[in-house]
DNA sequence: TAATGCATTGCGGGAAAACGCAAGGGAAAG
DNA sequence: CTTTCCCTTGCGTTTTCCCGCAATGCATTA
């Protein structure tokens, strides 16, 4: 089994969980650090000395505080340590459930294992460390339902989502598609604003602009 | 010290984190459960048979699965909580860190502690247990300013909290101008409506209906 | 009583959004 | 290559929203 194991997780008794749940894999060494930057230093100081860490279970977002950062996500933290280590083992552990997000972990910066916080984690976190150790990949079991059923599933990708999130900054639609427009994305007319508006609003069910944007919010999109 | 305490929390090693930190305490009997509706029959369960539980610590929102439920979230759970025992002491354990709401819990479910899911958690649940258990009440650092300070809090009435809310509901400006006529609410025509969505924006600086919405919602408000 | 201030409401013009329609245009299928 | 389909886009109409202006009414104040 690995020997050492870094755990990236802002919430501590999450963390701890996290780590209680592992100490029955006889794995020797398992640190938990509370920030992505944290957790890159010790990645290189460890490499350094000559025992690198195998494996980095991290989450995707941590929250902000009063301390100075470079590094904001999980995924900024994963594409670090790419470079400085490229055979770490990545373990990704998030409330994330969006089947496009995953896969663009999975394809972009090649991650191990993915497990969702859910009711059936604390079995999953210890199959997707045994799989990943036999050099395998593991997603858990709630995302590959998900990836099935993927119809009845509504996902937005990040045009959807951007486009919401401006709305509730407070642009105005013609803003929108000047700011579409200036970054050459697709569809960027005003017309197609609202068409995806509409669309948007059907698969909401949404009678108005902030009922969408409510309903996006409550439902956490953005 | 409680002797029995029942934990609501639906990510699984989240709740054994939370389960794990509290032995610590000389508690003799911790029940975690996944589910709002599991956490309200395990109270009703534990109160038919005379050992009722003294402490429910709740997260907030839980994740919708296959399983049916009546209660979605730890709002609700709270309400039905203190239906049934209004002894009960509530221990709220979530992420939520908009001031607005986390007053409304205080204010109008008259929960004892909240504890945000942060760094420091696995410190200040400890520590919340224990103001908790003599009587007192418990909030975060950063939190208890916020709650006793109304100064720079600012405050909406009934009826802006109303208005908002049916915004989100898909109201259209007319149709809550009728909605307050026939309740027989105070300024109620069309034109005050939009004169206090107006002043409401002016008071969020927010620019667009949308934006106004999605600023009451981030704080709490609504 | 008279004056002042503030909320409420209707009206009207202008801005923004909603939406059908139809004309391209590119990709996939035949 | 042609056909089909869907996405994109502009145009024009209708609906909804925004906001200044002014009249009314109620309460407070001089």
């Amino acid at each position: 089994m690995f020997q050492k194991v870094l755990i990236a997780e802002d919430h501590g008794l999450t963390g701890s969980g996290l780590k209680e749940s592992l100490t029955g894999l006889s794995i020797s060494e398992i640190l938990v650090v509370h920030y992505c930057d944290d957790a890159l230093l010790k990645i290189k100081a460890a490499l350094q000395q000559g025992t690198p860490f195998e494996v980095l279970i991290t989450d995707l977002s941590f929250k902000v505080d009063y301390k100075n950062r470079s590094l904001s996500s999980g995924e900024e933290l994963i594409a670090e340590v790419k470079k400085v280590q490229p055979t770490m083992k990545i373990v990704v552990y998030s409330v994330e459930n969006r089947v496009g997000k995953i896969k663009t972990l999975y394809d972009d910066l090649g991650i191990d294992a993915f497990v969702g916080k859910d009711r059936r984690d604390i079995n999953e976190i210890g199959k997707a460390i045994k799989q990943v150790f036999e050099g395998k990949t593991y997603f858990s079991e709630s995302w590959q339902h998900a990836l099935r059923s993927s119809e009845n599933q509504l996902e937005l990708d990040d045009y959807d989502i951007l486009l919401l999130k401006l709305l509730t900054k407070g642009l105005k639609q013609e803003e929108i598609a000047q700011y579409f427009q200036e970054r050459n994305y697709p569809a960027s007319s005003l017309r197609s604003i609202q068409d995806r508006l509409g669309k948007l609003k059907a698969i909401f069910g949404a009678k108005t602009p902030v009922h969408l944007v409510a309903q996006a919010m409550e439902r956490g999109f953005i």
